[in-house]
DNA sequence: TGTGAACGCGCG
DNA sequence: AAAGCGCGCGTTCACA
């Protein structure tokens, strides 16, 4: 049922055998990596559960010894659903004090360094104790789960956050096809020849001239914020940021060249080639993905800027020859997400079978797709100016459980209440200086400013829990896609087939992903994707009638996807 | 010389 | 004045 794998030395780990309740089968027995590997293989065809304390830590070392896993338990992520979860807030974990899971120590440490949790625990360092202190807290979470109200939602919840987590171990190991050569000229053509660090290509440099010339200022530099706002006022601008869209629509000649400007110096120091060096090599970029980085259950990245990689280079992923890569995109998603969590019938059928903006103009409720995306956005945003705020009350009329449903959480946020995703991801309590802030503006002595401070930031955090709910759930609903697409794709191949052979998952953005596959193999993956959507919805929704729709193509590079 | 805030912009 | 959510990262700039 479950493995427990506890890491007792760099290429040791002591495995023990669970029941069903978490009760040991036997002693835990200390296997070195090859002959872990081979317990792996042996012990697969029966399904287990692998628990062990942090897949971030563990599972890239296996994978360099070719040992992949099918489900696991990871003890740190599922802490922490379990320790803030509404649904699990009478468990021990959720009441207990801070234990040393409730450190988060492996968002701040590279893998394989640094002390193992089990080190900090304080019950001796034999292998016997590294599992105990492991096996203990997996008990805890076997009973925060079972006492809940909900079981498998939070069950389902903590699976598909394992199953990112192998997942982003699993990306970052077989990294996205990248084409240095295909990237380096993009970056020629657009900037330049390549010159040192710290100094600007030729257009660059051009581009540089041009905008001081047309402020009148031989010594401006433009990547200055205050020193470009100053030259900007002074040639009679009036302006007080310099961000893009703020300039977009103003009359001068240094608009044009100062936005190409901005744009490709952002090439240049965010994804040139420096960048390029740092992240890519062997013909691959390898991002560390960080499952539940966000707090509403979305991933973060580290290093590398993996989740804003930019539409301009996408060019540069390339399927390997003989290869192709099947992207696909949640079309709508969040607004799916939203009819279905308040079962809203009308907004379900407005995205059955078609794009669900255009449904809603469809329906008669606003005129064009833009506003139906505006008025949308906003709602789950908390917009309440400008287009958005004005098409509201016919985005409330049409769809009036959808609205109220984020309407409510957004009262629930403003007093400070907490609120809770589809599957049982709770949102954080509002800190303690929002409190005092609260509680001063009720003070006889309070001012005008005080509660305006206070109202304001009430407002503020009803937009985050407005909008917690929608991304959270759609957090959750992606992760149920990814795991099923994961599953599913193991059955194109055999078990032993690595990642050179095997078609696999190489991107992750959201509500997008990419399979890099054999070119024979693209139509299957492409059915086990759409289908693997489907069966997402159901997983969190049940028969609810709601379209998860995507947008998919088979392409040999990215930027042909869209 | 190091640190952190502010700014700006990339992604969903 | 405030102003639709969630992120990461590079640069500048003020300050210890």
């Amino acid at each position: 049922m479950y493995q427990l794998v506890s890491e007792v030395g760099p290429d040791t780990v002591a495995v023990t055998g669970l029941d069903a309740a978490g009760s040991p089968l036997g002693l835990p027995r200390t296997l070195t990596l090859r002959e872990f590997r081979i317990f792996v293989v042996d012990s697969e065809p029966a399904g287990p559960r692998w628990v062990w304390e942090d897949t971030a830590r563990i599972y890239p070392k296996l994978l360099r010894h070719e040992i992949r896993v099918q489900r696991c338990h990871d003890l740190r992520l599922c802490h922490v659903i379990l320790r803030n979860s509404a649904l699990t807030a009478h468990s021990d974990i959720g009441r207990g004090a801070p234990g040393p899971f409730d450190e988060v120590l492996s968002l701040d440490r590279p893998e394989g360094t640094g002390p193992a949790l089990f080190e900090l625990m304080d019950v001796g360092t034999s292998d016997a104790a590294a599992s105990t202190g492991l096996l203990d807290e997996f008990l805890l979470q076997l009973r925060a789960v079972s006492g809940s109200e909900q079981p498998g939602r939070i069950r389902l919840l903590l699976a598909a956050e394992s199953a990112g987590a192998l997942i982003a171990a699993e990306m970052t190991h077989a990294g996205l096809p990248w084409r240095s050569d295909i990237h380096h000229d993009l970056l020629t053509r657009e900037l330049g020849a390549r010159v040192a660090p710290g100094t600007r290509p030729e257009r660059l440099e051009g581009l540089a001239s041009r905008v001081r010339l047309e402020l009148g200022d031989a010594l401006l530099n433009p990547d200055s914020s205050t020193e470009l706002l100053r030259a900007l006022q002074r040639a009679g601008l009036a302006v007080t940021s310099t961000r893009a869209w703020a300039l977009k629509d103003l009359s001068h000649p240094v608009i044009e060249p100062l936005l190409l400007y901005k744009k490709l110096s952002r090439l240049l120091t965010a994804n040139g080639w420096t960048w390029m060096e740092a992240w890519t090599s062997a013909g691959r970029f390898r991002p560390e993905y960080l499952p539940g980085g966000v707090v509403t259950g979305r991933w973060a990245a580290r290093g590398g800027g993996a989740l804003q990689l930019p539409k301009q280079i996408r060019g540069a992923v390339v399927a390997d020859p003989g290869w192709k890569l099947v992207v696909a995109d949640a079309a709508q998603l969040e607004p799916r997400i939203l009819a279905a969590l308040s079962a809203d019938l009308s907004m379900a059928a407005a995205g059955r079978g078609t794009d669900l903006y255009a449904g809603i103009v469809a329906s008669g409720v606003v005129e064009t797709r833009d506003h139906a995306k505006v008025a949308m956005l906003g709602a789950m945003y908390g917009a309440t100016t400008g287009e958005s705020g004005r098409l509201l009350p016919r985005l409330a009329a049409a769809y009036p459980r959808a609205i109220a449903l984020t309407e409510t959480a957004a009262r629930a946020g403003e007093r400070g209440e907490s609120v809770t995703t589809r599957l049982g991801r709770s949102s954080p309590p509002p800190s303690a200086a929002w409190h005092a802030t609260q509680a001063k503006a009720y003070d006889s002595g309070a001012t005008a400013g005080d509660e305006s401070r206070a109202r304001s930031q009430a407002r503020d955090w009803g937009r985050f829990t407005r909008n917690f709910v929608v991304q959270g759930s759609a957090a959750e609903w992606a992760l149920c896609w990814m795991a099923e697409i994961r599953r599913e794709l193991q059955t194109l191949h055999a078990v032993r087939d690595g990642f050179a052979t095997a078609p696999h998952l190489v991107f992750f953005l959201h509500d997008e992903v990419i399979v890099h596959t054999p070119e024979g193999l693209a139509d299957r993956v492409e059915s086990i994707i759409v289908e693997a959507a489907a069966t997402a919805g159901r997983l969190l929704f049940g028969d609810f009638p709601v379209d998860f729709m995507l947008t998919t193509a088979t392409v040999d590079n990215y930027a042909a996807a869209k």
